[in-house]
DNA sequence: AAAAATATTTAGTCTTATCTAAAAAAATAT
DNA sequence: ATATTTTTTTAGATAAGACTAAATATTTTT
């Protein structure tokens, strides 16, 4: 069906156009995918032909239905794999997203549907996102970013907009994981920094950090 | 460290290597592989430059210990798959080997010691060939062609040397299976065909099946 | 609205892994 | 021992996916 590259790059349009509405363009591809924007502009010829996206010279691309599809199947493999190393293979939130990258490319639809049973079919995956259903359904997590709450607001973890284990070690050291209370106790106006109560404890956090939390309040 | 193709190369000649001794050919390769005996040689310069196995012109080939250990691997992690889709996803023994050879290409030797242990450190996959351990050692298992028995004989079926799905299907359909206590009944000189005891029945099989199929006696 | 900056596309090149066709070596048969 | 057949290798071509450098659009600034 698709190349292995193909994917990857459904997979990444699909990311961005669920964060920035529609009309991805060439650049942001480019940058996901750590490629040139010249390799994208051939790659989206491919795609185009292929029916899974709408393309316009330089007015960027949008996945067509069919598009979309392929791409949520690849994003519901990545997910279940995700619970599975972490519920199954003791591995720890910041070292499944490299394998997962790589087992999400595997062909076997009753693969997949039998490993969704196994795991009991989870709704969310190790960072607080949406698995896709086998018809390629799934909710929407209200959240918003941790850096949005004013003082005094009280939030719970649901996730985390940055996947790189260097990013998730550091909230390990932090103690902050899904699912815990986090209260804003100050905000510095200059730099964007909170100073929040997480655990009975009082930590100061960048805005970068806050901007990579997710939140529901 | 090795491409997918590379891999597949390795596995081949591996295999070939375990049944034939040593000095494996271009052509018996490509037939292996599915491939032209141009595109062999084309490989093999490159899996000779980066010592994994030894090469003379119009001579064959033989692994390296590297190549070995790499190939060994690349066995491990298959057979150890195979465990998983039947043990864990209600995979029948004729549907994992096209998945498995996907699998088996996943880079993560964190993944695969713990899908070991997950599984119990298995020694046997399930068409009774052995799996190797994390240091590549594995049991050679003593067993003989069901062809080569004499009438009279009675063997336990320990393995197949054939996993098409085909082959599997026929099996299943006659209730032949690993474990299974398999009685020589009598053998037709002119071609070769056996009649059998399995499960307290008489069954007639061709030369070409009980040449697949692997007893301990 | 022109100039400058940015984004995108085109053209041509490279690498990997394959192929076909032809040449060369080795094995087999006469 | 020579001829024939088989096996293996070489040479050159192809496709996918990436790259660089140059050309062309578009957007932003002035």
């Amino acid at each position: 069906m698709f190349t292995l590259s193909e994917e990857n790059y459904l997979k990444s349009i699909f990311h961005l156009q669920a964060v920035s509405g529609k009309g991805i363009n060439t650049n942001s591809i480019a940058k996901k995918l750590d490629t040139k924007p010249s390799s994208v502009t051939d790659m989206i010829k491919k795609l185009a032909e292929k029916k899974v996206l709408v393309y316009k010279k330089y007015q960027g691309v949008t996945l067509t239905n069919l598009g979309e599809k392929a791409a949520t199947s690849i994003v519901r493999k990545h997910r279940l794999w995700e619970v599975f190393l972490v519920d199954k293979l003791n591995f720890s939130w910041d070292e499944v997203h490299d394998v997962a990258e790589q087992l999400e490319h595997i062909k076997s639809p009753k693969l997949i549907n039998e490993l969704d049973a196994f795991l009991g079919f989870p709704k969310k995956d190790p960072h607080g996102d949406p698995i896709p259903d086998k018809e390629g359904k799934f909710q929407k997590i209200e959240k918003q970013l941790l850096s949005t709450l004013k003082v005094n607001q009280i939030g719970i973890c649901v996730g985390v907009s940055d996947s790189s284990s260097e990013f998730l070690k550091y909230l390990d050291n932090n103690n902050i994981s899904l699912g815990k209370k986090i209260e804003v106790l100050s905000k510095e106006s200059f730099d964007g920094s909170l100073t929040i109560l997480i655990n009975t404890k009082k930590i100061t956090i960048s805005k970068k950090i806050s901007n990579n939390i997710y939140i529901q309040s």
